[in-house]
DNA sequence: ACCTGAACACCGTTCAAGT
DNA sequence: ACCTGAACACCGTTCAAGT
């Protein structure tokens, strides 16, 4: 019925889901509007009926990649209802395994809007909404006596920098191999976790760390 | 004497220098072969000369970036000899404000360089050496008791990324300003400190954390 | 509203040629 | 060895025009 025009409205999410795919198959270096376009189907001016420029279309990616992880978060808090430390872990192995699975789509998601100028309310809405998850979780973490006490929202600054930062320097080739063949990312992620909470997280069984133990 | 012309084998160095230069004055889109071999008063091509391709010229910044920081660092080991605590904290401030004073080139330096087909020795070289540096100053705080004990890299590397992660969340823009406004980058550093070593880090004097303490 | 084609100023890279 | 100029295939973006 469609055929290979657009005429329905659904040429913007056409170009979003072909952007995607581009990221996945080739890469960030390949993501360009006129190879979008291409991808689509359409001429190489079509987008800029739906985005203002480049930066937009980045913006529409990285929204739908904060979507995904937000979607992906709010169920694991759902399944974990009070278990607080195992919200923690299966959040920041989430976190990992979209970094991991889809590492393009992971960089622009978080380090592909900046343009301080221009604002785009969907993604910085859904980033909020992300945001007040894993502060969420890190409520129930002080309550339970798994995270120190303080500001809420500086200590998940801090959690998810340090998720962040890990998988981040692992994508960019900067951890050496000595270091990626002794351990897995899940291993490391499990292991910063331990760093920072007052429990040992065990994936399988979580057991008190030993309040006076050196 | 040299006027405009670089016919005495400097102009590899002009070249990196003005492509710092330019990551300074108009970032990293700016960043390419054309603008800087304009910058350096030579013809588009003539950086071939010197660098294989783009790639080689940005891993070239790169390693200059990992150069000055392991610089900074390894005079901060030495001012600080025998207080391991004092040596992380400040480390770990010259790695924040490099990323804060010349944020380009701290991208650059850290997501630069991936393309996994080529080798960049001298980059992997000093990339190598300052994680060196920061597995000592890891292992003198286990064994001074300010941080757990376990593998010195895997901790090195957790203890990096939480800062790198931090660091990068707040260049990109990614952290809220109601989180901004109310607390600076170094606050958010001895935060992420603190939730990660077992004695309060403060920038003037430091205590022992209560071991029992909740 | 939605799309096209020509046009412009920019890229990275190659190649033959000049000193 | 070191540099130049023309050339090619790609960009992002604009604009007049078509339905």
């Amino acid at each position: 019925m469609t055929g290979k025009n657009y005429h329905h409205g659904d040429l913007k999410n056409a170009l979003i889901a072909a952007g995607i795919e581009i990221l996945a198959k080739e890469g960030v270096g390949a993501l360009s509007l006129r190879r979008v376009a291409r991808a689509a189907g359409v001429s190489h001016t079509a987008p800029y009926a739906h985005f203002a420029d480049k930066q937009a279309l980045i913006a529409a990616i990285a929204t739908e990649g904060h979507e995904k992880l937000y979607a992906r978060m709010s169920e694991i808090v759902q399944q974990h209802r009070d278990d607080p430390a195992r919200q923690l872990l299966e959040a920041a192995l989430a976190y990992m395994e979209f970094a991991v699975n889809e590492p393009d789509h992971f960089k622009i998601t978080f380090s592909g809007v900046i343009e301080k100028e221009k604002d785009y309310p969907a993604f910085v809405e859904v980033s909020h909404r992300s945001f007040q998850l894993v502060v969420g979780i890190v409520e129930a973490c002080q309550q339970a006596g798994i995270l120190p006490a303080g500001p809420a929202d500086l200590m998940a600054v801090c959690v998810w920098g340090l998720l962040h930062g890990l998988v981040s320097l692992v994508l960019e080739g900067q951890v050496s191999h000595t270091i990626l063949d002794r351990f897995t990312l899940q291993e490391m992620t499990v292991s910063a976790l331990n760093l920072v909470t007052r429990v040992r997280i065990d994936p399988d069984r979580l057991c008190c760390d030993d309040p006076a133990g050196r």
